[in-house]
DNA sequence: GTCTATAAACGGATAGAC
DNA sequence: GTCTATCCGTTTATAGAC
């Protein structure tokens, strides 16, 4: 219905201002935690002033959830949807770890991926929200158990491993990479995901 | 110099109020972030006024800073140096991550360990104490790390594995036992320090 | 869309009585 | 050792001008 706009609409100004204001109060609330960080920071960090900040957002949980909302959407689109459709349980858990691990890396700053910090942290949500988050995150266990008891059932699964406690600790290794992997360093994300897909898999699998 | 006291004399009695406090408070700040709490939580928590509580504490910042530090303090007293004095580098590595996550377990309550939930997110520090405790964590990189080099160097190690990775892997699948272990479940902190222990040896050594 | 000004509530922390 | 009362800075959020 809408025409196709020749130059920058107001409309795009909109939206991209709303993704600077997204990305720098992702980071903020990473640094200094969701009440530690003020509205006068993030405002502060965009160039306006407090009202103006205001005149884009709804409130500060809202633009927190806008963020945790968008960051479990794009989980589940471009890390569980396309492992999932994996038949071999195999190749199902090393998509899964790669392209997850791919994910947390595609913002490169500072604090690591500030959405994925975020999701992992669910403080300044309120209980309805952070359960319903949480509901979704589980997607990512199920999955990965899920390729390790078709394993385990098919013979292939290492001994002595309980398929929950080594589908957390995948997960465990994955979103750990958010803490310590800084862009600039010596490890590209791929290096990562190999390293961590190869520990896994020669983990899990039987010898 | 003290002479012993012969019932729980005041000293005693304020001791014992300022680890309620410590625990009280640690959950609060990991259940609602660090500003997220305030004193007057803290206060209701263990049934003082906020006047009350400070009698007790000296600042907000100060409180986290005790709890912080003795965590810290436990971890190099009960993990790090217990493995240190390990000489082969697998059963050091084995020890390391056994003991890593019985440390973590022996607060059980409804949010995990708060003590490392707090370790493990240091806002709220100021930035000199926050890189003195990054500081001392890094000791646990460092010996996982150092284990596995040794391991290499020995050529024990499985192919395609990068040390450095490794070692964060195996510290990601440890720490994240705080997020998702919780008592009275099906797996005691022994069956998953087993299964972990298990998963890392497997995964990093030569078939 | 962006500002100045300000409301209304809450935060950490302290004074001083008992 | 614990209280009532209070200080003062900061916070989220809004009113209303331009």
């Amino acid at each position: 219905m809408a025409t196709a706009p020749r130059t920058t609409s107001r409309a795009e100004k909109g939206v991209a201002r709303q993704e600077q204001i997204r990305l720098a109060a992702s980071r903020l609330f990473v640094e200094k935690g969701f009440d530690g960080a003020s509205m006068q920071d993030i405002a502060d960090a965009v160039g306006l002033t407090k009202p103006g900040l205001y005149h884009f957002v709804e409130s500060k949980e809202e633009l927190l959830t806008e963020i945790v909302d968008a960051g479990v959407e794009r989980l589940e689109r471009e890390v569980i949807e396309p492992a999932r459709a994996i038949k071999d349980p195999e190749a199902r858990l090393a998509a899964m770890i790669r392209l997850h691990v791919e994910n947390i890396s595609h913002v490169e700053s500072d604090v690591g991926n500030p959405v994925t910090a975020l999701v992992e942290n669910l403080i300044g949500l309120n209980d309805a929200r952070r359960l319903e988050m949480e509901g979704r995150l589980r997607q990512v266990f199920e999955v990965i158990r899920g390729a390790l008891d078709e394993l385990k059932a098919e013979g292939r699964l290492a001994d002595g491993l309980d398929t929950t406690v080594s589908a957390f600790s995948i997960i465990g290794m994955v979103m750990w990479t958010n803490r310590w992997r800084r862009p600039g360093g010596r490890l590209t994300s791929k290096a990562v995901a190999d390293s961590i897909v190869a520990l896994a898999l020669h983990g899990v699998l039987k010898a």
